[in-house]
DNA sequence: CGATTTTTTGAATCATATCAACGTACGTGG
DNA sequence: CCACGTACGTTGATATGATTCAAAAAATCG
């Protein structure tokens, strides 16, 4: 079926997370999705909107970001086969404080508030899921809130580069210069310090 | 009971956020609690070791520090009627990367990590329970980086001022600096702006 | 190819860190 | 009860690193 096509992703993702997920279960998930598309530079949240649905990404890429004083700072960048929302907003059902946009052409697969919570009362295992979900972002906000703490900039960014090569293929450098809480001015002269230090090292060699 | 005494506020907090735990329910889960007592300045976790507890907070507080070049950077403060944990650690069953202290002579209730699987699942509306649990701490934490993101260090001192005067009593001024990200001087000298800036402002009147 | 966007570079400026010294408060032992 | 030591807070001088503003160079796209 084309439907299921559709949402194939998701249910491996959900299959993983909840590996004796009955066909029934995820029948009674599969009906509350929705699958929308956004052209590239589409808003999908506002800032002071309610974010009304958790959205599993099929394909695409979509940035999470702040606006400061007129300035953008980037929060998280949120590719296939992950969920993206205001996830705050979206639980307390409150104003969103960021913007959610696509930055590349993106499908995602939406999941309604009053959709979840049909489902956590009828699948008994989701409520596990949404355990799941939530303690996996709280353990990526930690790993975040940790890597600031105790790295300089320069450590951030080569780690940007280990861990998430495909961002610097994907995203303009003054977006990874947002996201790293830094200018693109700043960034640039980094990536020369870190560009003439290996020079350096390779010539010990 | 004495045992109950113990767990009293523990139990009201789990009713509060589930208004249907039965008292069999209740029962299972308190079977699973400990109590322990730190004097002021004694270490609950440290840095490597794997976070064995969730701990309720009866009474006294907690700091939660990265050590950085041997210099503290402060995370969080949990008094009473809070959980406290390296929660990251403690779901992964993962050495901690942050230290937790008592900074005021302290007691606390623990769930060990085997204990909260069988509390999930012999008790069914504890999922739900942890589900919210990771949610508010996602969400506290969207708190605090959105307030890092938007905010001066000026109006985030203000916010402290405002929103937990009690830190202000509890806490010594190097350890808000270190909470704010700043130096003890650093703090010296936004306390000393923000005194003449408000003597201005009160002049206009 | 030309137009626009993105990145790089330079110079001036600002904020905070750092280093060092001094002031203050508290508590303990003589 | 006072004197001293320790811990905490304040203040000043200097250094460091990032931001800002401005402009040139490079890359991208129609």
């Amino acid at each position: 079926m084309i439907a299921n096509e559709k949402h194939s992703q998701l249910k491996a993702y959900y299959q993983s997370l909840m590996p004796d997920l009955t066909e029934e279960g995820w029948a009674i998930c599969e009906s509350k999705l929705t699958v929308r598309k956004f052209k590239k530079g589409a808003m999908i949240v506002k800032e002071g909107e309610i974010c009304k649905h958790v959205s599993f990404v099929n394909f695409g890429l979509v940035r999470m970001y702040h606006l400061v004083d007129g300035k953008e700072k980037i929060v998280m960048f949120c590719n296939e086969n992950n969920y993206t929302a205001d996830y705050r907003s979206f639980l307390m059902q409150e104003p969103a404080l960021t913007y959610l946009q696509a930055i590349e052409d993106t499908e995602i697969v939406d999941t309604s508030f009053a959709g979840l919570q049909e489902i956590y009362q009828r699948v008994p295992e989701a409520n596990f899921l949404g355990r799941r979900i939530a303690e996996e972002l709280f353990i990526d906000m930690c790993r975040r809130t940790t890597s600031d703490a105790n790295e300089t900039i320069d450590e951030r960014y080569n780690n940007l580069i280990d861990q998430q090569p495909w961002l610097l293929q994907r995203v303009p450098q003054y977006m990874i210069a947002s996201y790293l809480g830094i200018t693109p001015q700043a960034l640039s002269r980094i990536k020369r310090r870190i560009k003439t230090t290996s020079y350096q090292l390779a010539a010990v060699y």
